[in-house]
DNA sequence: TTCCCTACAGACCGCTTGGTATGTATAGTA
DNA sequence: TACTATACATACCAAGCGGTCTGTAGGGAA
């Protein structure tokens, strides 16, 4: 079986390439991309550095993949764009926002949203790393837009605001609460955040009737 | 004249290291603070090693005083929290809101917040760091969340809010919006964000009369 | 069996880094 | 004038860095 012996042999050479990107993920979740050591990483995945210079040309390209192979799919699947949404959509970020806000583990509040880390790191240093982060940021905030105007469209959310801004502001938010909440290892701090976020959402569902302010929470 | 004199001296001293400190805030502003070379920062303020190591005892303490003495000053500077606030809050946050995103220079859309910068950078690796970047964002944070109980006193501000917790969302909001926008490097979303960011403190208004939503930006 | 190529292992290298040690010009002091 | 302390300049250093080079174990093809 040919085939299937090829296909163990590249199987344990994917192996270590994972081995590679979760270590390398971890690594420069911690510290940063420019101080992340090759040799911390190489001890981490426990192979050497004939391996990694096998499998990626230089740190940089290990970067990349790191981006584009584990954060990618880190936050979509955190954020619930993978799955499909359906129904109001402010009601289904609020639920993903509180979803968030109880699931925070020390970890996250500690090291901050690992995609943000390496957009405020390397966009000036580096374009291709920029436009790697810059590419999964879109696809989050086009799918918060979309889901919004399918709400405008199906009557759930308000006709009079911009769809694509308050998805702009909604991703902005959010990694703005997980920043200053990491500069101030504060959970509650981002917790209260996210809350906020949330009321302001609901100031774009469409008038029910003239009248009636919705309330902030206090 | 001796006073002259040991002034003359001091001065000039106090002048090395303010180049120092001027050099270090463009360098570590520009690559961040574990990147930033020495040897770069010391050509780039015409002095040398000795000088360096004679003001500060390590790389550690040249970031201290370029956060309090460089970085600090110039974001409360930037965002109104040295002058004196009177009237509706709301409306002083939306002029100061307006005129940052009129006035923003490419470099700063690119490089983004010096503060937020060092936040997200140095946060998990050096406490005294953290402690000191976020003695900064408390201050404006606090200032913030001072003239909009000043507002709710006044009849300005909603009274049903919490100003502590919106005030945190504002500074979270605006940071994690140049965030974004140094990420897309885009100017016009940072704008766009900033917008939308004034549409939401609208809302903090108290409602003149039952009924009127007031509307977001389109 | 022979040969080849993949997938590593491990030694090595030049360079940059933060930091130190020593020397010294100058201003203030006695 | 002689002495001292400040405010640097300069040469130097060990360590860690990313990256390269050579060697080789082992599975697949002929």
């Amino acid at each position: 079986m040919a085939k299937t012996t090829l296909k163990r042999r590249s199987r344990e050479a994917s192996a270590t390439r994972d081995k590679l990107l979760k270590a390398a993920f971890e690594e420069i979740y911690r510290r940063g991309f420019q101080a992340a050591s090759l040799d911390t990483i190489l001890a981490k995945a426990g192979v050497t550095k004939g391996a990694l210079y096998h499998h990626f040309p230089d740190k940089a390209s290990l970067g990349y993949a790191v981006v584009d192979e584990v954060v990618k799919g880190f936050l979509l699947e955190r954020w619930g764009v993978s799955e499909p949404s359906t129904g109001d959509p402010v009601t289904a970020l609020q639920r993903i926002l509180r979803g968030r806000a109880a699931n925070l583990t020390p970890h996250e509040v500690e090291l901050g949203c690992p995609l943000n880390n390496l957009a405020q790191e390397m966009s000036p240093q580096d374009q291709r790393f920029r436009r790697g982060v810059n590419a999964t940021f879109d696809i989050w905030r086009d799918a918060v837009a979309k889901d919004l105007e399918r709400g405008q469209a199906e009557g759930t959310v308000r006709k009079d605001v911009d769809a694509r801004k308050i998805a702009a502001f909604v991703v902005a938010s959010i990694e703005g609460s997980f920043g200053l909440a990491k500069g101030a290892q504060s959970a509650a701090m981002l917790r209260s955040n996210l809350e906020v976020l949330g009321s302001f959402l609901e100031s774009l569902r469409p008038t029910p009737k003239a009248g009636r302010r919705r309330r902030l929470p206090s």
